[in-house]
DNA sequence: TCAATAAATGTTATATTGTAACATATCACA
DNA sequence: TGTGATATGTTACAATATAACATTTATTGA
């Protein structure tokens, strides 16, 4: 069974232990996301979809779907991009950390770590110090990759 | 004088000091962002500017000037909101300080703080361990502000 | 089993954010 | 004053996203 099959069997399972299904529709998206290995738009992953299978889905369809994967932090949008990514912790049970996304600015690429409690706890305090309240911490920072730094020298 | 009369000079000093120019239509779309004292699309601050003067300043210059007020250090886009807002340090010599916007879900009130040195210092070994170079952090946090808070209850 | 209901997907139209390409106006300075 | 640079205006359109309603598919209880 390759990466692929085996993360949407572990996705499967997890929606089945929520009460909710993992449709062929949702696992076609998914598995496009996993598949592309990298973040992108509702309709790159519709043009993705489509050169893959031949078959296009609907925007509003793809919308919807990214909304429940992201319901089921199957996968996670990218707001400082307008773009989603699979989520890379399927498998190893991902206990809802706060997260921290390094883009690559030139190539796309995405890593997703885990940010370190303490880090969080200050931002925390200066948050509540400002008088607001941490809603869904998420991270994102541009950044470039090691790649794509020794491709321009 | 008033509070944004003020800040608005030493923008423009500023930009004199830069070899820029603070041109009138540029003042017009800074006051708007200082005015509304909230972050805006740049079709909200349209509208804003244009119930204030009754001028409509075309979409394709407040981009531009956006992106010139930007380079100035003056105004922040919001990439997770797809809005900007004015600097809140314009008057206090902004010294280039990596940012931290807490975003109201709510009422889209922003409070812009600056980031403590040593989680920076963290955040960044994260960045280099994953084989990434930080660009230009900017942390953009979702969160709910203690008046809308106060409301809900 | 099969109707009733709920959940998911499809269709159409449109809203929102942003930019490309080219025209015109304004400014700075020789 | 005219000339090149800078700024602004105009038109058309691209990219991202959702609202409203129709249809299909799945589930469940009689």
């Amino acid at each position: 069974m390759n990466r692929v099959q085996k993360i949407i069997d572990h996705a499967e399972q997890h929606c089945t232990a929520h009460g909710s299904r993992l449709t062929s529709r949702r696992k076609q998206v998914l598995s496009g996301l996993l598949q592309s290995e990298k973040a992108m738009s509702a309709y790159e992953l519709i043009d993705f979809c489509k050169a893959r299978s031949g078959e296009s889905i609907p925007v509003m369809t793809v919308y919807r779907i990214l909304n429940f994967l992201q319901d089921e932090h199957l996968v996670h949008r990218l707001n400082s991009a307008n773009k989603y990514v699979a989520c890379a912790h399927i498998t190893s049970g991902h206990a809802h950390a706060v997260l921290q996304f390094l883009i690559c600015g030139q190539c796309q690429k995405v890593n997703e770590i885990r940010v370190n409690k303490s880090i969080i706890a200050e931002l925390r305090k200066n948050v509540e110090h400002a008088g607001f309240h941490l809603v869904s911490p998420q991270l994102e920072m541009n950044c470039i990759c090691d790649t794509c730094i020794a491709d321009a020298a």
